[in-house]
DNA sequence: GCCAACGTTGGC
DNA sequence: GCCAACGTTGGC
């Protein structure tokens, strides 16, 4: 059985319609220990919510699916990179990422503030902690909000 | 673009 | 190990 779980990025970075024409991506450049660590619980098969932060409004705009479990990121080695680390090395990496697939774009996005408006997804970590950019979600949560989304 | 909330760093 | 200073996230 899956684990649900919810992936913010921006989509001046990275958005759905990008994900979608690629097909699948390496989630790099996360450097926060908690999304770390959610992103290490990933096993194959699990689901994603994908969602945009800090867009008029941000909103859930589609789902994912975990093609490749938690490996180390490679950005924190190349120095040339944004995401370079020095603390981290190939020996003893610190960050780590996880490969997801496109499974589909929402018909109609699920804004933020719908999901606030509604009950059952009150427990949401999304409402609750807006700063952690990946977390889980229950599968009722996903299954609710899929629903909202149409289609 | 502002700024509150949160996470991290580093001096002590 | 505390906590002030700083940096980042992300809703508004």
């Amino acid at each position: 059985m899956p684990s649900y779980w919810l992936m913010k990025s921006e989509p001046e970075t990275y958005s759905i319609q990008d994900l979608e024409r690629d097909g699948r991506t390496m989630w790099d450049g996360v450097r926060n220990y908690q999304a770390r660590n959610n992103m290490r619980k990933m096993k194959e098969g699990d689901l994603v919510l994908y969602y945009h932060s800090r867009q008029d409004p941000p909103a859930a705009v589609g789902q994912a699916k975990v093609v490749r479990e938690a490996y180390p990121d490679p950005t924190q080695f190349d120095e040339k990179s944004r995401y370079f680390d020095a603390k981290a090395s190939e020996e003893d990496p610190r960050w780590w990422l996880v490969d997801i697939e496109w499974v589909e774009t929402f018909p109609s996005p699920v804004a933020l503030s719908d999901i606030k408006s509604e009950s059952a997804l009150g427990d949401m970590v999304l409402v609750n902690n807006s700063r952690l950019s990946v977390q889980p979600v229950k599968k009722a949560e996903f299954d609710r909000v899929r629903t909202m989304a149409g289609g």
